[in-house]
DNA sequence: CTACAACTTCAAGTCCACTTGAAGTCAAGG
DNA sequence: CCTTGACTTCAAGTGGACTTGAAGTTGTAG
């Protein structure tokens, strides 16, 4: 096995220097180190870095990848089964979010086609949670009176 | 005209009072103030909230959601045209954002698909920008020996 | 009139994911 | 051997979006 620096492994992963050594931190990578102390990564954290990128643009923080990761090996590749039990609940978690965008889509898309501002029926003016709680529904939130309304 | 104190704006649109009195300072959002200084918001406020979680949900930071409600009246109901063009470049936003999340979902799928881990092929371990400047391809990313790949 | 919840300001704190800077050490080419 | 660039640690800074706390004031129900 051959070793890289942490500059290779920056330039090669496009990750800076600095994140590489805050992710050591964070005990998302590993390194040994040399008689001088500098650190040396196995080549396998190419990989484990781009997951960890991966992983952060599906929304997925630092800490929770930390959790993910760590059932995986650091000094070689992952086995077919790490893998694939990984990259399905990504995929479980990157669909609920595709579906959350699209629903959010298509709500702004009825409001641009009615253009209307009462929005008594506009779903995108109904945070859910918060108000949902109160068991009010979207009146609740934009108010009741005609003054707020645009009739059409 | 009537108003509304900064707890029936928080309990009606579900955003704690410190986060209306920080989005006034942000100034997304402006009150009139009673003879004992305290803050009175017209309804419309409502819907500028409503409209800033949205812009929120879809990844719009208050910056700029700052920048887009600054078109927009404080105190009564935008016009239809200024609601259109608002929710149309919203709407493309979301668009890109969709596509982009199923981008990354039909890599992770075709990786789900194969199980394999060389990744030569795989194009979530692509991270782009950093790595295309450079214009060395998935292999500059992942390396190139024969340890780093699973074969299939 | 009094109690008490709701309000006020201002400074500081929090969380996340890093980056920056200072001060110093290591490694490789000439 | 010497220079230079790449590395080391540790503390502090950044930015976005708020929250929390302290200390004091206002508004309203009883």
């Amino acid at each position: 096995m051959d070793w890289l620096t942490i500059g290779e492994v920056a330039s090669r992963s496009g990750v800076a220097t600095s994140a590489l050594r805050f992710y050591e931190t964070k005990e998302l990578i590993e390194s040994e180190r040399t008689e001088g102390n500098q650190r040396r990564y196995p080549r396998a954290t190419l990989r484990r870095v781009a997951l960890i990128r991966a992983g952060q643009e599906i929304g997925i923080s630092l800490a929770e990848l930390g959790e993910a990761l760590s059932t995986l090996p650091h000094d070689k590749t992952p086995s077919k089964s790490d893998w694939q039990k990984l990259s399905r609940s990504w995929r479980r978690r990157l669909d609920a979010q595709i579906e959350e965008m699209m629903a959010l889509r298509d709500e702004l898309t009825d409001c641009i086609g009615c253009g209307c501002l009462s929005l008594k029926s506009c779903a995108i003016f109904n945070p859910g949670d918060a108000a949902s709680t109160l068991g009010t529904g979207p009146r609740y939130l934009m108010g009741d009176d005609s003054e707020d309304a645009i009739r059409h």
